[in-house]
DNA sequence: AATTATTACTTGCATAATGCAAGTGAAATG
DNA sequence: CATTTCACTTGCATTATGCAAGTAATAATT
């Protein structure tokens, strides 16, 4: 593979990759309080892995000074086939995950993806 | 995700199921050759796990009674369409690895996978 | 038939990665 | 101005990984 592959060979990467994409999570915080048994030590460290890939990006909340809001970059966004392909693979090998959204993604890939990108334009547009 | 998916979050399983889906590797001795770094006991280590979650399963070669013959499940192929787009958001966004390939994907992905399908299908009809 | 080589591992040990608890500094809140 | 929140960092124990060496089974060579 390549240097960007090897990063997201690794338990949490995909997993924050993912829920910033598909679930909107932006902070610290939100990830500190979604994923049982991540250490603080690294989720730290694969932000700022994500960051020097140019997966990630980060810049201060205008509205609290404290915090710090993660976002895709155009890199990242450029993830979602892969994760899409993912969901899809493990709902139909296994996983009874969320059924809503495997149905959205199995009816029609192309215009899921589609609002995928539109919903990370439109928050790129307020950045 | 789910336990599969985690599976997949090594720095080791994609590339073996990668090189078993794109470039024929079947035996312990081929990844061992192939792949700088890793551990024996890595190997033998994610082999087993990969075959654990049904995603490769192993058999004594009838030619060689030393050799096992590893290849992938129904599940295991079915990352082709996964593993197809990592390649390509490879690609697109740093690497130069197999232009070669990445331009047979790009032209035609779904003609691409199918011919993967159809490869792993002729080697299952042999088994 | 006996020796050597190959294959797919396992074992032991050192190093690196990770998990957990606690602590830090800056900014917000009461 | 004391407390809380947020995004970390630090120290230490545990786990995972890498490396070198060894093993059992089969195959090839002499």
């Amino acid at each position: 593979m390549n240097a960007s592959v090897e990063m997201l060979g690794d338990r949490w990467s995909l997993l924050i990759i993912r829920d910033m994409m598909l679930r909107g999570f932006r902070t610290y915080k939100e990830f500190m309080e979604c994923y049982e048994g991540i250490a603080t030590n690294i989720l730290a460290d694969r932000l700022q892995k994500l960051v020097g890939f140019g997966i990630i990006e980060s810049k201060p909340d205008p509205e609290d000074g404290r915090k710090l809001i993660y976002r895709l970059t155009r890199k990242g966004i450029d993830l979602a086939p892969v994760l899409t392909e993912m969901v899809l693979w493990a709902a139909a090998h296994e996983d009874t995950g969320n059924q809503a959204l495997v149905q959205l993604m199995r009816q029609d890939k192309r215009k899921f993806m589609a609002e995928v990108r539109q919903r990370w334009a439109e928050g790129q547009s307020q950045a």
